[in-house]
RNA sequence: GCCGGCGUAGCUCAGGGGUAGAGCAACUGAUUCGUAAUCAGUAGGUCCGCGGUUCAAUUCCGCGCGCCGGCACCA
């Protein structure tokens, strides 16, 4: 005799089991038609479960942020079952929802194209048409395994057996397919609707790991209806425009070409945005209390060997060698074992630490090909890198600071809110547990004295220690760690580092790695997406461009050029004979923020009209007094704070 | 690195076993114009590279390189 309490806190009694269809049936015809599912004391479960005992229920609309899940995951059924049903001989695998939509893997010798969607989309649509209902039966485990097997599907045989044994077997039927599924599903293959697309194929290894065999994948989206499927699909080209790597063609900011592959060739206009970001930085660390230095970027293989680095990098690490010597050289591909060395560098006493020692240091690693992405993951790159040599002590505080830093500079460049992982111990790692223990655990403790908040990745610490990882999102949506912050109490034992404590002992100190950028390339990558090439002022690596209206103006233009640029500021003239349209449009395409037109009236007065990039408002100013304006207004957002 | 796709002018793209095509950009000339494209003309190509098939390859085949999308990797 179940009580059910409903989200309104009314409650219903029902005279023995129900099924979910059945209370929403009685609550009334409206619900009756549009639950898809329901939540049982906060578990998704299918409407035809049977509830037996009291319970909270919450039924499942099209509206619902899970109903969205689950259109995904049905599709991907569906997707199983088209494909199976059009390609006999291949085998399923498993095929979750996902942001945005769902993947399936498949194994089969021939893999998937782009051109055989068509056919799998059309049949997929026949089984949504068909509104085959989604049955759940729970199954012997044994006779599940050799159910697949028998079937020659031997990835799912594999699933089932390494299921942990107090797991159920689940399979859910739609009409004569059937699949391992822990559930649950929506009524019927015709809930799905018809705002799904499949989107692209991809390979992707079984299980996710490079030794096993590679599965064919496909993508698709979902959404709940035609509309949603259309912003959806919008959205992408949106932000195919705004890639970095399209920007920086059109905005002629850097290239990169065959003969130095992950390397980047900086124009003029992309290292204007580059040392503007770099100097930014280099301000901001000063005045935080680092020291900035410089290591050579090519070092001999022991110094790497004791470091360990030798030992689990040496493959991604650029070798040079030199016919008349012996010594095998690495271009560095960090900075730590060098800052060490400075560190080293004469009797560390306990009075200097913390020491943040920082260095925009130019590192090089031979990425694998296909992780190669534009500027966002180069193997060439420069990291705002810094080593604060502390003690255990001083670590909570320490990332506090840091993480106080770090929150500032993000907001400076238009990111309020970003992702933190707390990425602990790995399985091949150095030091003995104990060590990971307290590094793990001063970790922790700073976060909390911090206040981040952060999710767990887990295993994906750094040899030497935990770490916390600063995310951000380009517009594709793909999440890059930008900002990092490394607990390591190994490479100063490695490296040999040591101070003299109150105690007039030795002792190691403690490093923390900590970026706030990550690489500039990246992180430039990343700004350009999401500021779609149009910087704010003080980044525009063209701040303002002249243009003149006649060539009567055209010295004029120039003078006004000049007056810009004494005062700081990226002008040039644009005295070229075009009509003034063409030369508005030229510009506000280039996204260049500020354009002073000036005419033979400008010239007669010594004036400019200023019009704003997506605006077209003029504003007639007295030169003098524009370049007192404009120069205000492009200043970085630390010197202004530090001018008030 | 692995799977799939792609590689034609500076850019965006069309074409196709036998003289290589457009728009924009560039260059030259005319035009001097008030806030998102003035007009006319000119020039521009190892059709990614190497090999093969063929009387003939940019086109078909093979290998390589690069790029794109995933997967794996990311000190």
């Amino acid at each position: 005799m179940p009580n059910i309490t409903l989200p309104d806190g009314s409650v219903r009694r029902f005279e023995g089991a129900v099924t979910g269809t059945e209370v929403a049936a009685a609550i009334g015809p409206g619900l009756a038609k549009a639950a898809l599912a329901m939540k049982v004391d906060g578990r998704a479960a299918d409407l035809s479960r049977s509830i037996e005992a009291d319970c909270r229920v919450v039924f499942v609309t099209r509206r619902d942020p899970e109903a969205l899940e689950m259109i995904r995951h049905d599709t991907a059924h569906v997707l199983a079952e088209a494909v199976q049903s059009l390609y006999p001989g291949t085998q399923v695998t498993i095929g979750p929802s996902i942001e945005n939509g769902f993947y399936y893997d498949f194994a089969r010798n021939e893999p998937f194209r782009p051109e055989d969607f068509p056919a799998i989309e059309a049949r997929m649509r026949e089984i949504v048409a068909r509104r085959a209902k989604f049955v759940r039966e729970v199954w012997d485990r044994d006779a599940a395994i050799a159910f697949f097997a028998a079937r020659g599907e031997r990835y799912k045989a594999e699933l089932i057996r390494d299921l942990p044994q107090s797991e159920t077997i689940t399979i859910y039927r739609q009409g004569e397919w059937l699949d391992l599924c822990r559930g649950p599903h929506m009524r019927d293959t015709g809930d799905i609707g018809g705002a799904f697309r499949l989107m692209k194929v991809a390979g992707a290894y079984w299980r996710g790991d490079h030794r096993n065999a590679m599965l064919t994948r496909i993508y698709g989206t979902a959404w709940r209806d035609q509309k949603e499927l259309d912003a959806h699909l919008h959205q992408l080209e949106e932000a195919e425009r705004r890639d970095h790597r399209r920007i920086g063609r059109e905005m002629d900011l850097f290239h990169i070409q065959e003969e130095a592959v992950g390397s980047i060739f900086w124009h003029p206009k992309g290292w204007k945005l580059y040392r503007t970001v770099e100097e930014y930085m280099r301000r901001r660390l000063d005045a935080s209390g680092y020291d900035e230095v410089r290591t050579p970027q090519l070092v001999d293989r022991s110094l790497w060997e004791r470091s360990g680095h030798w030992e689990k990098y040496r493959e991604h690490m650029f070798i040079a060698t030199v016919e008349d010597e012996e010594k095998t050289l690495a271009l560095k591909p960090m900075n730590c074992p060098c800052h060490v060395q400075i560190f080293r560098h004469g009797l560390r006493s306990y009075r200097e630490l913390p020491m943040r020692m920082a260095e925009f240091g130019a590192c090089h690693r031979y990425e694998p090909s296909g992780a190669l992405h534009g500027i966002m993951r180069v193997r060439g790159f420069t990291q705002d890198d810094a080593h604060i040599f502390c003690t255990e002590a001083q670590i909570a505080g320490e990332t506090a600071r840091f993480v106080e830093l770090l929150r500032s500079v993000y907001a400076d460049f238009g990111y309020e809110t970003f992702r933190v992982k707390f990425a602990d111990r790995p399985d091949t790692r150095a030091g003995e547990d104990a060590v990971w223990d307290r590094a793990e655990a001063a970790l922790r403790e700073a976060c909390a004295m911090a206040g981040v908040e952060y999710e767990l990745n887990p295993g994906e610490g750094a040899f030497y220690g935990p770490k916390l990882e600063f995310v951000l999102r380009d517009a594709i949506g793909r999440d890059w760690q930008c900002g990092t912050l490394q607990v390591d109490f190994v490479l100063p034992e490695r490296l040999d580092a040591e101070y003299v404590g109150e105690d007039s002992a030795r002792h190691r100190p403690v490093m923390l790695h900590r970026a706030i950028l990550g690489s500039f390339e990246r992180f430039l990558g990343i700004l350009i997406e999401q500021y779609a090439g149009r910087f704010p002022l003080w980044l525009a690596p063209v701040q303002v461009v002249v243009a003149s209206i006649v060539s009567d103006a055209g010295e004029y233009a120039e003078q006004v050029a000049a007056a810009l640029r004494a005062g700081g500021l990226e002008a040039r003239a644009d005295t070229r004979n075009e009509k003034i349209n063409a030369k508005v449009r030229e510009h506000s395409l280039a996204h260049v923020p500020v354009l002073a037109v000036v005419g033979r009236r400008e010239a007669e007065q010594r004036s400019v009209a200023l019009r704003r990039l997506g605006s077209d408002a003029q504003e007639v100013l007295g030169l003098a007094e524009a370049v007192a304006l404009l120069k205000s207004e492009a200043e970085a957002p630390d010197v202004r704070r530090a001018g008030r």
